[in-house]
DNA sequence: TAAAAATACTCCATAGGTATTTTAT
DNA sequence: ATAAAATACCTATGGAGTATTTTTA
């Protein structure tokens, strides 16, 4: 079955004549007659019937008629479908993305999604970077927005492909006046003063999960100062760890981005990390290098690019 | 789009792995590969996406996978039917017959037709037998009962086939014991004696319509036996016929076939007449020689060649 | 290292073409 | 005589194969 063959018999049909189907469809009318031949043969019953005011459909024939119309159709409507998908009138969206990314994010993005794609199903699945490079594996989202480490320069790591968006600072946070201010240095025209995280070592350091990855951006911090903290508490929670900071429970390092995000709610003391102990990540689009990125991947990909000022986020995702 | 496309599509999709599927579909993998490439271009968009468990389809692949299922599922439900219309479990016949025949017939084939195929609709067409050519040349009906007169021999005629059933005289019916009775003759040991028309030449004969086929026999018997009736009564309706003959308004000639038909309403007399004359027609299938003959058509047929013990009746008919 | 997929080619089956004959009007 | 369909034969596209390389687990 074919739909050159269901289209053929239907033209026929309809023209009551093969020479007349043939010039409707630009084949010869040889072609023609040999195919209804071996439409025919292969099913077993005749389609046609030829009388005096042309040929006519068999019982048989009308059937084949009405199931080729269906099908047809059916195909047809899902050509239309594809259409759609490409120009973002239908589809669906999955992406990965860690939890604090979201909440900075998709407010962000969103609102101007759901106005350009509105009938793109968007889901988003909210786990840890580790988790999210999984389900990227799996197939189970598209992408994943998350963070990566920068002390590994690799872009591509197996079937991953991490495309940098933005750098982002890890400051000590510390509750205000603490005694680290006064040994604090300005650097240039730095907005924060910069601190040794040294002089340090003998205060609680209120630290993430070891599965979190900040946790492990602050641990190659620790390591490329060669100290370890005397004194840790843990807490999942940025804002229960700024909480505990401002409270004099101890100091923490956290995230510029989430600092901005959870301003306000208590005061306390930023510093600088020197340069050298890479206090940074950055935040990333994580891909599967083989995968296939749909258009509305690519709208949610740009508009992305769009909030972080780089307009060629896409492209470099998709490059190679 | 081809049956084979949707096929291979579906069953990568339930394999998630396109070396699976080859095998599943006894073809290559490196054919399966590129069938798959080959519709993702054609369509523009991907249907998998490559994970690490294996291909995984896409939105696009998805609403494909469902397409294709529908669309095989309707082509092979029609596949069946036409089984079944092959095996009498389905289809249509569409006869044409004349009126008396179809007195005679119908009620002797009809319950055994639709004990063997009581899912096969039957039309038929009640028509005189010129209208009935017509109709088969047209396609509305499939075949055709009728007569045809024993004067032509040729069995086709344009598009059309008689095959003949069965071989029927046409006796002079008249008053029981009118004048001609003393000048009938018997010869061997017939049934009937023999009387010569042309004793009859100052009758009133009751005769059929022009556009009758019984007309038509009549008046080649006149013919032949070169004389005209100088005085004529017309009815359509043999019934009237016998009527009128029985009650002294003339005499008439009619298909002995009628005859019983319709015996024991009124009695007559019954004479043959000379062969010379060649005072008979035929019963027969007229078809169309393009036509095609369902199976339905067989069954029929069959039948009425039983009727008349003619095994060999559909043979004849199918024969070039 | 093994298994899957992709790539590069080769081949042949067949859809379609042209030329011609047969058939029907 | 004309037009439709069938027939015969030819061509070339593309579906499927084998061999091989590349990729991933």
């Amino acid at each position: 079955m074919t739909g050159n063959e269901l289209l053929y018999v239907k033209t026929v049909a309809e023209e009551m004549s093969i020479s007349k189907a043939a010039k409707k469809l630009f084949i010869s009318q040889p072609s023609l007659s040999n195919a209804i031949m071996k439409i025919e043969n292969s099913l077993g019953v005749k389609l046609f019937t030829r009388t005096n005011r042309g040929l006519m459909l068999t019982y048989a024939g009308e059937r084949y008629c009405q199931v080729a119309s269906d099908i047809l159709r059916s195909y047809n409507d899902f050509e239309i479908e594809v259409g759609d998908i490409n120009n973002l009138k239908k589809g669906r969206l999955n992406i990965g993305i860690t939890t604090y990314i979201a909440s900075y994010l998709l407010p962000r993005i969103l609102p101007e999604f759901k106005k350009l794609a509105p009938n793109i199903e968007f889901n988003f699945t909210e786990k840890n970077s580790t988790e999210l490079e999984e389900e990227i594996k799996k197939g189970a989202v598209d992408f994943a927005v998350m963070h990566k480490s920068a002390m590994d320069d690799h872009d591509i790591k197996g079937n991953l492909k991490y495309t940098k968006i933005a750098k982002n600072r890890f400051l000590l946070v510390t509750r205000p006046d603490h005694e680290i201010k006064d040994k604090a240095v300005s650097i240039n025209d730095d907005d924060l003063p910069y601190v040794d995280l040294k002089d340090l070592e003998y205060e609680t350091f209120i630290l993430g999960n070891k599965e979190q990855r900040s946790r492990q951006i602050v641990d190659s911090i620790f390591h490329n100062a060669k100290m370890s903290p005397s004194s840790i508490m843990k807490t999942r929670s940025f804002t229960t760890a700024k909480e505990l900071a401002a409270r004099s429970i101890g100091v923490t390092i956290l995230p510029e981005f989430y600092l901005d995000l959870i301003a306000g709610i208590k005061e306390v003391d930023c510093y600088n990390i020197k340069e050298e102990y890479c206090p940074f990540w950055y935040i990333c689009i994580t891909t599967n290098i083989n995968g296939y990125l749909s258009r509305a991947s690519e709208l949610f990909i740009s508009l992305i690019g769009k909030e972080f000022d780089r307009d060629d986020l896409f492209d470099n995702v998709k490059s190679q």
